[in-house]
RNA sequence: GGCGUGGUGGCCGAGUGGUUUAAGGCAGCGGUCUUGAAAACCGCCGAACCUGAAAGGGUUCCGUGAGUUCGAAUCUCACCUACGCCGCCA
């Protein structure tokens, strides 16, 4: 979300970053709209804030008067009169409120500076690592593979939930638990992030929080009793760790990580590469989100981006880092790399991480502020994440780029103690 | 699920309808003293918002939301949450 300040004082660069977005159209109506309701809740408030202040004299006439014995009838009929103008005007202010609000929500962030303009042709390649194998058109889609090792289960995952849920058996299970382990522990250990165990199941506020709702309120798993969501991604309950919380600026930048299932409906999705394991309802990924001073975040994303490559490297897969151009940059980030990688089988670059500063958006929607130095006043963080990585589709670059003329795979060599053998067969 | 007791500033904690402008303490900041530090003493010390060039003025906030009242941290209702006991349960 935006400052509601914005509207006042910059409404130009908030409608440049839309235009930068290719957004411009869409969105000026609603951005005028904004602004106007921006100034009846601003004049309300100066003349509700006048009437308080008045009432607020007279109830405390009323005080002394009967502190003194005397009668207040007059100030009473006056302060009853106060009142009901009070109310229409709180009433008025807190619409006006409420208008902007569910406006700010629909705004995207805005991208930084160096973000290309326009839409995905726009992206930029900042770097490659790695070469696809020149034998590509050669290789079997990774579900032929996974099925014939009995790694993958598509028909029974679609028997038992549906089509999207993938059950992973043997020498499979295990590659998802040895991918786990080999990720937290690089994370951890070598790159300083707090491991957190995080529930699958967030409230409304938390998706609020980081930004999922309520505009992509169809892309969620809903749970309706409770109003309860399924996560889309750790970030949600990692960034609302500290909703509602002031910071010491000593403990920044605070780096967690957490494994955990993800949950997509994915609707409107359907028919666009769906087979296998390309795109699916429930998928596993390790995490990483940063709180970060405003000053260093954009430092502190290319760390956390090349935390996620490091991954790519221990597990041998080429691939690539790409600059998002602003039209393709998500709702709340204002600066993305997305990481993909080769997978030769399907022939196609796999987007297996998406490593984003949210600038103070997230921030300001969830209230998490830090302390610039003692006595000094409270400040929005930035905050950051990134995959690192998602596994199905690492699963499907790993069967497609490790696939041998036997129809075994390679397994590389920084996974193959997690998984207790160099070949999957 | 039932009953009970709580939720007050960064933290602890007093406050049961009107000088609450939220006592007091801790932490923090500044000062006196000191070679320096500690201790002691003195002062400052919540957040958001409106208005204003500024100085300043004003409003709101005591878990959340409604309500009663001229006036609510305080009374009423609902919800959230923590803890205790009972029930159920892996």
């Amino acid at each position: 979300m935006h400052d509601i300040r914005l509207l006042r004082d910059q409404l130009d660069r908030l409608r440049d970053g839309m235009r930068r977005r290719k957004k411009l159209d869409e969105l000026a109506p609603l951005l005028d709209r904004a602004e106007e309701l921006e100034r009846d809740r601003r004049s309300a408030i100066t003349e509700l804030e006048a009437q308080q202040a008045q009432r607020n004299r007279l109830t405390q006439e009323v005080g002394e008067r009967r502190k003194a014995g005397r009668e207040a009838t007059d100030l009473i009929a006056a302060g009853r009169a106060a009142g009901d103008v009070i109310a229409a005007l709180e009433h008025r202010k807190s619409s006006a409120e409420a208008a902007v609000q569910a406006l700010l929500y629909e705004l995207p962030n805005l991208t930084f500076d160096e973000v290309p303009e326009g839409g995905e042709e726009a992206n930029r390649i900042m770097r490659a690592w790695g070469a696809p194998r020149p034998d590509g058109s050669l290789i079997k889609p990774h579900w032929e593979i996974g099925e014939r090792l009995g790694m993958l289960d598509v028909t029974r995952g679609a028997k038992i939930s549906g089509s999207g849920f993938i059950v992973y058996r043997g020498i499979g299970a295990r590659l998802v638990r040895g991918l786990m382990n080999m990720m937290l522990d690089i994370h951890t250990v070598e790159h300083g992030y707090e491991e957190c165990s995080v529930p699958l199941v967030v409230n409304r506020a938390s998706m609020t929080g980081t930004g999922q709702l309520p505009k992509f309120a169809d892309d969620m798993y809903h749970i309706n009793e409770e109003d309860l969501f399924l996560i889309p991604t750790s970030e949600v309950p990692l960034t609302n760790l500290y909703r509602d919380e002031i910071l010491d600026a000593t403990e920044l930048p605070k780096s967690l990580c957490a494994f955990t299932a993800c949950f997509r409906r994915e609707a409107g999705a359907a028919g666009k590469d769906t087979r296998g394991l390309l795109r699916v309802h429930e998928f596993d990924k390790v995490e990483l989100v940063k709180y970060t001073t405003p000053e260093t975040s954009l430092t502190e994303l290319e760390l956390l981006t090349s935390h996620a490559e490091v991954i790519l490297q221990r597990l041998e897969l080429p691939y690539r880092v790409v600059l998002l151009a602003a039209g393709d940059t998500g709702f709340a980030s204002a600066k993305t790399y997305d990481l993909e990688v080769f997978a030769p089988g399907v022939g196609k670059w796999l987007e297996v991480s998406s490593c984003s500063v949210m600038s103070d958006f997230q921030a300001r929607r969830a209230n998490i502020r830090y302390r610039p130095a003692p006595g000094e006043k409270p400040r929005f963080v930035h905050t950051l994440n990134g995959s690192a990585l998602a596994f199905s589709r690492i699963i499907a670059s790993l069967l497609e780029h490790g696939q041998q003329p036997d129809g075994s795979v390679h397994v590389p060599e920084a996974l193959q103690s997690y998984v207790g053998c160099s070949t999957l067969r």
